[in-house]
DNA sequence: TTTATTCAACCTATCGATAGGTAGGCATAT
DNA sequence: ATATGCCTACCTATCGATAGGTTGAATAAA
């Protein structure tokens, strides 16, 4: 494969794990079987490294959620969901936007910015099927909480929960 | 001031801009204005310093939120959303648990559980008004959510709109 | 067709800075 | 005199980052 794709793969899940100063440009050449002097070869800077990882992430995660306004809300909402609880249940790993925006105070602007558009484009992308923007921010909102509550308590069905409560109210 | 209170107070301070790694001895050390050997003195490992924070942490929100039962649902509520808005717009600061909780799989357990019990009485204080432990669990998880959001967008009155909006629909 | 050149993609080795942590000394207060 | 609280001084390990060398494949020149 593709070393650069492997060393975003591996930055990534160290990322999603541990937050912007809880992965090293040697844990990642480590995972990947090169040296650290290789990732900075492809990665000059980790701020590099970061604004990479971000921008990939949001292209992913929109290109899995595909087109929202042909859906009904409850498809809609159970379409993100459904990425925050594979996330969660499958992979075991934060979403990559919600660990850097709570490290948002010490993260380069450079990475916080695409890490801010994340958000408004996720709900963007919701509220073209609700039609509503501020019910598309709830939804949001509560799937990011829910899944930083659901991880803090190791082993957990709070988010599946969660997500099975919101559907049964608000949808 | 008490040594110990204000290497506390520093650590809380770095740990909710940064998270677990994004503070050190010496960071801590430089704001209380002693020597990072001093701080091992009080606390001997950073998990033990982490530890403590957490556990103060919790205690402080709880005092800070009283007794729950007598409250309203919407009076239940806008107290604990005043806390992350103050969080948020005066103090510029994320939950520590929050931040702790998005890096949850490399965090000490004894750093870890107690940020899980965290979010246990948060819901369960709340759900003590609502009288609805899946109400408590939704709204817990929104503002958690919507405060991480609101920091990532630098500047933002997102928090504040989200708990507006909660408050007109769903309390 | 062979030779020379360039380039991407790694490597080894090292930098200064900083991480968490320790040992032992020196006051002050009990 | 004993314990407390802080210090200087230091340790090992690792951080992000850099310098300079090696390789092999593509490209251009002979």
């Amino acid at each position: 494969m593709d070393k650069r794709t492997a060393i975003l793969d591996a930055a990534e899940r160290r990322a999603r794990q541990g937050g912007y100063h809880g992965f090293s440009f040697r844990d990642v050449a480590s995972d990947v079987g090169i040296k650290s002097a290789s990732v900075h070869y492809h990665f000059p800077t980790k701020e590099d490294l970061g604004e990479a990882l971000a921008e990939r992430y949001i292209k992913n995660i929109l290109a899995a959620l595909g087109e929202a306004d042909q859906l009904e809300p409850v498809a809609a909402f159970d379409r993100m969901a459904d990425l925050f609880l594979k996330s969660h249940e499958i992979d075991d790993l934060m979403c990559l936007c919600g660990v850097f925006g709570a490290e948002a105070a010490i993260l380069p602007d450079a990475v916080r910015i695409p890490v801010d558009r994340f958000f408004r484009e996720l709900i963007a992308w919701l509220a073209s099927s609700f039609g509503d923007v501020k019910e598309a921010e709830l939804a949001v909102a509560t799937l990011e909480g829910g899944l930083i509550i659901s991880r803090a308590g190791k082993q957990g069905d709070f988010l599946r929960n969660l997500v099975k409560n919101w559907r049964s109210r608000y949808v």
